[in-house]
DNA sequence: CTGTTAGCGCATTCAT
DNA sequence: ATGAATGCGCTAACAG
């Protein structure tokens, strides 16, 4: 039993290669009673394409792009650094991703960039802002005929076909169980996002006072302070937590600037009783959970996603389906002992 | 700038397309000065062969086969449905996977089914237990050229290629370091494991017990109970535990039939004081975990793993190099809130 | 609206 | 020891 080729199918539905070739890829101009014969062809075949004969035949590269926000926000450069080495290794399979900076807090200027992408590309990816001009940006595009992914932030407003990230509210819950366990006793706890600007860092700190709230009634959750994912601005934020509120008994950083969470609990002496817990495996924050400093990390995984937005911009061009357990991007929970 | 093709390599070096395709794949019957011309001229040219046309030229399938213990092991279900699930999508792609069954609890009779493979196939992955016989089996097929992986359980001496797996030293070192930090107090702390004859829960009973005793001093780890990944065998031991030792504060199960542990855990009425911390996410696992009665579960997943083995096996056929952080199969921990 | 044809880059006979 | 020629299954002009 030889794999069923095109030819099979056009030979089983009376008509030549390239009708067949027309019908699988949804070009016009063909009859409405010839597309059922070849479908019905294809159906009683079950034909599936070959991805290599026809990627080889294809000529053309594919031409992704990823929009990155600009800054020095710790995770981005490690989904950037990813991205490039996944477009590396993909240059010789007929890929080419391209990744680009914008200011993504500034929802004009990110949608015209966005507007200024040429139509010829075959997909994007971008980090969104939840904006009324970048939900237009990014239907235009759709409308193109551009397939668009949203990454780490999503827009489920608009029009993009698949989301890269994480449930961010299932992580802030994920924190605050990890807090209400690992606490013992009563107390406050602080909290820090970075900016309220991106969904992300709202869906957090939501899920986790849900959870403290509802679960942990010995423990009080102190107002959020902005650390804007800014290493000096967090330590401020830290220090002035700590010098509060000599109860205070754990912190969950939301956001970017981890290290200034760091720099303020050495610095009080009590980074072995405050409980604190972090975003994103870092180096750094590495480094201070084996250490003790921090207790507990909830990562996204960056070359999981880097990967995945490859996988799922590559599917969905060939309009193959893609394998949701493969997609779906977890919420690691790191301790010292299962670092990877 | 075109993509460099292996003509390219060809015109460089002087020669004809298929002497560098004896290079490239490392045939025979090269003069050795030809040999060194090729080899210059893909470095010169930075040549990476083209994927999708070689293995569109090759014609034949890759023959893979995957060998999984017998019994009722809910995991091992887990695993096989996945490799299934991934051998149905990479039919498609000109790659066959072949499941099949074995107790692999019995060496000789391991290591003969290993031997009963015919050297015609591309690649083995094997659940392998630690038996010279089996060794000698995996060694043999490896040097008549076929590339062996093992699966979930590790044998290092022989000359695997691969690992598809956890450290399972590291998985019993977060199992420990969980229930340290839940645990509030003092007590004594349960732990059944499955069968000792392979090495994954020896492992993760060894790295459990180094952490509670250099650790948590408060915590008094009870002799071991061999449950065989049998449900009313693990019920009993946890039974008996419960009832000898009013001041159990914890059970680690580093083995199958967790369902047991949940029985007996909820006919004692104390599910909800003693911590559980349990392994593999099997949907059981993901009720008592919403309930409450599982504190967490440390899993390795079955979907990557199927996937890992297909890819691995598949590169390294094609000689390409594998990514590690796609391979590396990480120690999920799952709370309440984070489930996938 | 439909068919014919020429490659895509490589593996693989079959010659030399 | 090396080269020439054929075809894998599909896409994309180009004809009709």
């Amino acid at each position: 039993m030889a794999r069923t080729t095109l030819q099979d199918v056009a030979s089983e539905a009376g008509v030549s290669l390239a009708t067949v070739d027309r019908v699988m890829n949804g070009r016009s101009g063909v009859h409405a009673r010839t597309v059922e014969r070849v479908q019905a062809a294809v159906k009683a075949l079950d034909f599936h394409p070959d991805r290599h004969a026809s990627r080889l035949a294809r000529g053309r590269d594919y031409d992704f792009r990823i929009i990155l926000p600009t800054g020095e926000n710790d995770f981005m450069k490690m989904l950037e650094g990813e991205l490039r080495e996944t477009g590396a290794r993909l240059r010789h399979e007929r890929i080419k991703l391209s990744v680009q900076q914008v200011d993504v807090f500034d929802g004009p200027l990110l949608a015209a960039a966005i507007e200024e992408l040429p139509a010829t590309i075959d997909g994007l990816a971008v980090v969104a802002l939840d904006h009324p001009a970048v939900v237009e940006a990014i239907n235009n595009l759709v409308a193109a005929g551009v397939t668009v992914l949203t990454l780490v932030s999503d827009l489920p407003s608009s029009r993009r076909s698949h989301f890269v990230g994480i449930d961010n509210v299932a992580a802030g819950r994920t924190a605050a169980n990890l807090i209400g366990r690992f606490v013992h006793g009563s107390g406050k706890v602080g909290l820090i996002a970075g900016s309220l600007a991106l969904r992300d860092h709202i869906e957090r700190q939501y899920g986790f006072e849900q959870v403290i709230a509802r679960e942990y009634p010995n423990l009080q959750v102190l107002p959020l302070r902005e650390g804007r994912d800014d290493n000096s601005r967090v330590e401020s934020a830290a220090r002035a937590l700590l010098a509060d509120h000599p109860d205070l008994v754990a912190i969950y950083s939301a956001g970017g600037g981890q290290s200034g969470v760091v720099a303020a609990l050495e610095a009080s002496g009590r980074a072995r009783e405050v409980v604190f817990i972090a975003h994103e495996l870092t180096p750094l924050a590495r480094r201070h959970l084996v250490r003790g400093t921090i207790d507990a990390i909830i990562n996204q995984d960056a070359g999981h996603m880097a990967r995945s937005v490859a996988r799922v911009l590559q599917s969905t061009r060939e309009g193959a389906p893609i394998v949701p357990g493969q997609e779906r991007i977890r919420i690691d929970v790191f301790l010292r002992d299962n670092l990877p």
